[in-house]
DNA sequence: TGAAATGTTGGGGCG
DNA sequence: ACGCCCCAACATTTC
């Protein structure tokens, strides 16, 4: 048994049924914490305001405090990770650190040079699988390959599960096993937003609750919903859905306990929840497997589709003024809130590559600065599903019409009133395409198309027949999916 | 985890 | 009574 350890928080932010941090107190006599505010990410935010840092400085006091309540300290330390984690573990003459894997193709290559510099200095360096509860490499078809289609996948998941290990990774609770880092310098304080280069956001006013306290108390509210979410999930202006997606990302709870509260429930509803935390593991495999998938088509005859990529057309779609009321509703929802119904991230994702035409990276990329749950692998998955350029994904020729998807699954208008009040005023069968309306119907609805709301960037008919002849016209000997 | 175009059927109005 | 037409309603195919 090393005498002590380090446990390298990232995306796990929790104490509780932590994989890595388990194994760091099983194999360690001393176990210390560190989290690193990554310049390396940082970096790359492009907005000062950025409700993840916020959350995840709430989740970083929450676990400090947590630590500090089983007599360790959690140390907190603002520079690139591949330096200042070696650089600790010097410090700290630890024998080993542990981390919870991480899939995407930048952070490999992060902790590949963590492994190298940690190794040269004789130290040991563990991964361990945390975030997924099948990896890559757990699940292959008959002839030994990589599943691609979901639906085979998902199938290979529930015939695998009963031999999953689904147990609560157990937490030494013992005080003395975590240790104090002090190094004679006064303790410091946590790093404030403005200390990293960011400002505070309507986070909390949201009522978005950061933390694990966060996590148990919107998993809680689900629970009892759960049997109902295969009826309900599709309809915006419902609390349909978990709403769990943000904490799943920041790991503020764990897949297994999920998992585990499905199986309990054990409902249709909880079955088709399920499947969806299927659908999560599916793409953290598809990224690990098929890393081209970042900047690029999964299927390569359809990388090189002519978008026109009109810029005025794609500040319309982000600002939500195209002139489709449940496109634009969805993407208020986004800018104001970091969260997007997930029947809406289809429907506007659809909207941008088929009616308007703009590359799907354009989009992948401004979901990526937006949303709070923001995670590489559900967000290109997501977006190559829309644009039929993914495996698996929907045929081409499939194109959402944004005034039905209205009508269906906003039937009232509920949800589009909430984020396009300008539309308040209009019937529950216009507003879904508030551009019929008479003159006298836009008088008394108290909204002037063209004015108040904008008429339709582009005409649907005529956009979904543009989309057809952009597939048709790279694949004009396939002729079909 | 669509939608539109096209095809088919059957009831009812009407000469 | 009968045939014809219209057109919902539903089914199939096409994109």
């Amino acid at each position: 048994m090393n005498d002590s350890a380090l446990h390298w928080f990232r995306r796990d932010l929790r104490l509780a049924d932590n994989k890595a941090l388990s194994a760091a107190l099983q194999e360690s006599a001393r176990v210390h914490c560190v989290f690193v505010f990554d310049t390396d990410i940082l970096g790359k935010l492009t907005r000062r305001a950025d409700r993840r840092v916020e959350f995840i400085l709430h989740c970083v006091a929450e676990l400090a405090d947590d630590l500090a309540g089983l007599g360790g300290n959690l140390i907190v330390l603002h520079g690139r990770a591949v330096e200042e984690i070696p650089r600790l573990a010097r410090r700290l003459q630890a024998g080993s650190v542990y981390t919870n894997r991480d899939y995407e193709p930048a952070a490999i290559a992060r902790d590949q040079e963590v492994e190298r510099a940690l190794n040269a200095d004789g130290m040991a360096f563990y991964r361990c699988k945390d975030q997924v509860v099948f990896e890559q490499d757990e699940l292959v078809s008959q002839e030994g390959r990589a599943y691609t289609v979901f639906a085979a996948y998902r199938n290979a998941w529930l015939k695998r599960l009963p031999q999953a290990d689904l147990e609560p990774a157990p937490l030494e609770t013992a005080r003395g096993r975590f240790a104090r880092w002090d190094d004679g310098t006064p303790p410091r304080p946590l790093p404030r937003l403005q200390d990293l280069g960011f400002e505070t956001t309507n986070l909390l006013e949201l009522g978005i609750k950061p933390g694990t306290t966060g996590a148990d108390q919107t998993l809680g509210d689900f629970l009892p919903r759960m049997h109902a979410y295969r009826e309900a999930r599709d309809y915006p202006a419902v609390r349909g859905v978990s709403y769990l997606s943000v904490h799943l990302r920041f790991g503020t709870v764990s897949v297994r306990r999920l998992v585990n509260e499905a199986l309990r429930d054990g409902s249709e509803g909880a079955r088709t929840w399920l499947a969806e935390l299927i659908w999560r593991d599916f793409y953290f495999s598809i990224l690990y497997l098929f890393p081209h998938v970042v900047g690029h088509a999964f299927r390569r005859d359809l990388e090189a589709l002519p978008f026109t990529n009109r810029e005025d057309r794609f500040d319309a779609w982000r600002e939500g003024h195209t002139g489709y009321p449940l496109v634009d509703a969805a993407m208020r929802q986004l800018n104001r809130t970091g969260y997007m119904h997930n029947r809406l991230r289809m429907l506007t994702a659809s909207f941008l590559v088929k009616h308007l035409q703009v590359d799907w990276r354009w989009g992948e990329r401004y979901f990526a600065e937006q949303l709070n749950d923001y995670d590489l692998a559900a967000n290109n998955g997501g977006w190559q599903w829309s644009a039929s350029t993914g495996n698996d994904a929907q045929p081409w020729f499939r194109i959402f019409n944004p005034v039905l998807q209205s009508k269906r699954f906003d039937a009232e208008g509920r949800f589009i009133r909430r984020y396009v009040p300008e539309l308040a005023g209009c019937s529950d069968k216009l507003v879904h395409e508030p551009w019929k309306m008479s003159p006298a119907e836009q008088a008394a609805a108290r909204v002037l198309i063209g004015e108040h709301y904008p008429a339709p960037v582009v005409d649907h008919a005529q956009a979904r027949q543009a989309a057809l002849r952009m597939f048709q016209g790279i694949r004009p000997a396939a002729g079909s999916a």
